[in-house]
RNA sequence: GGCCAGAUAGCUCAGUCGGUAGAGCAGGGGACUGAAAAUCCCCGUGUCGGUGGUUCGAUUCCACCUCUGGCCA
């Protein structure tokens, strides 16, 4: 069977699937390269919460987006997709297949289907944003965005500041709505335009999901122990130590980072720490789930079993 | 042993001047375009500790009992 398109594999699934050592087992039998699609692997520093490999797995195993920001520097979807293309692009040319694993379903969707060509973060614009909503509340943000972008203000949640501060951004920046923009990324002359957004590979999605929901929050409150036994709090207060880290960076705000570092604030007791890491944890796992119950053209496993993975390679004709 | 305060959703608690009850957290479902491990939306029936009594009617008032705190011995 020929394709006219490159292949990709995309390991997907919540977190405490089991994705990772699926991903090894996989890099023993097949001609692939692991490319980490998660938001918090890419922070140096950020390693047992994130249950990053550790290095031994990582010389053994080389992965291809992990590592390479600094928690001060927030990373974003947008970056992603930049990076991945890259990176499918430097596999291909080795005459290897990418196996691109992880749980950041934003990131996997903006690999498959593009962003729209929009301004990127402006720090002083979200801060005169933020200093409007200080102001007046988000309601006041929600207001103005009505007068350049009722469509935006429409569809967004008045309580939704991420989303109010950014598509207020998104005019501020480039006097166009995010509408707007989002519109022309589509079209371009009146045709479907597709050259941007197409991605460029053919994606063969296989997601892990336990069927079993209790099994699950079982798997992610013992991991979560673990993490403390071997050292979570530590790195966090090496973290915090360091003194140019804000628990607003997008680093800190990551699951387990965000409930250590408030404890290390004095903001909560051990106890109430531990409760709160895992039950944050167990919520990703959910919002991950929500992502892939409607998520199109995957293939679903229930336990991360690679002979299962290989018949659907073999099936696909991604494998001999 | 005596006195006092509690006992209500998985947890912490509010409340019902007597007409069978509601918040936060947890949990479930959903949304998702440069912060996405983020951000936001929707979802609350539970022998109101037990047994009796008063009452048309008790989770609410009364008595006793059980349990948990605290104080006094």
């Amino acid at each position: 069977m020929t394709r006219r398109q490159p292949v990709a594999v995309c390991l997907m699934g919540p977190t405490a699937s089991g994705k990772t050592e699926l991903a090894l087992a996989l890099a023993d039998v097949g001609p692939f390269e692991i490319v980490s699609v998660d938001s918090a692997l890419v922070y140096r520093g950020l390693d047992i919460g994130t249950a990053k490999p550790d290095a031994e797995i990582l010389e053994r195993y080389p992965h291809h987006l992990i590592d390479i920001r600094d928690p001060v520097e927030p990373y974003s979807a947008a970056n992603f997709r930049v990076d991945v293309l890259q990176v499918m692009d430097e596999i291909r040319n080795r005459g290897h297949i990418p196996l691109l694993v992880g749980g950041s379903m934003l990131y996997f969707k903006a690999l498959r289907d593009g962003l729209a060509d929009m301004p990127p973060a402006n720090t002083a614009i979200r801060e005169s944003i933020q200093a409007l909503a200080d102001e007046g509340g988000w309601s006041a943000v929600h207001a103005r965005l009505g007068e350049v972008d009722p469509e935006a203000a429409a569809r967004i949640n008045p309580n939704d500041p991420q989303r109010l501060q950014r598509a207020l951004e998104v005019y501020e920046l480039s006097g166009k709505s995010m509408t707007r923009l989002h519109q022309e990324s589509q079209y371009r002359s009146g045709e479907p335009c597709l050259d941007r957004n197409q991605c460029p590979y053919h994606l063969c999605q296989i997601a892990v999901v336990p069927p079993d929901r209790a099994r699950l929050h079982t798997r992610i409150e013992q991991r979560f122990m673990k993490m403390l036994e071997v050292g979570l709090v530590a790195e966090v207060q090496r973290l915090y130590d360091r003194g140019d880290l804000e628990p607003t960076l997008p680093a800190i705000k990551a699951v387990g980072y965000r409930q250590v570092w408030q404890y290390l604030e004095g903001g909560c007791d051990y106890a109430t720490m531990v409760e709160k890491g895992i039950a944050a944890t167990r919520q990703l796992a959910k919002r991950q789930l929500t992502w892939l119950r409607t998520w199109p053209d995957i293939a679903v496993i229930e336990s991360p079993d690679s002979v299962s993975v290989l018949k659907i390679l073999k099936s696909g004709s991604i494998l001999e």
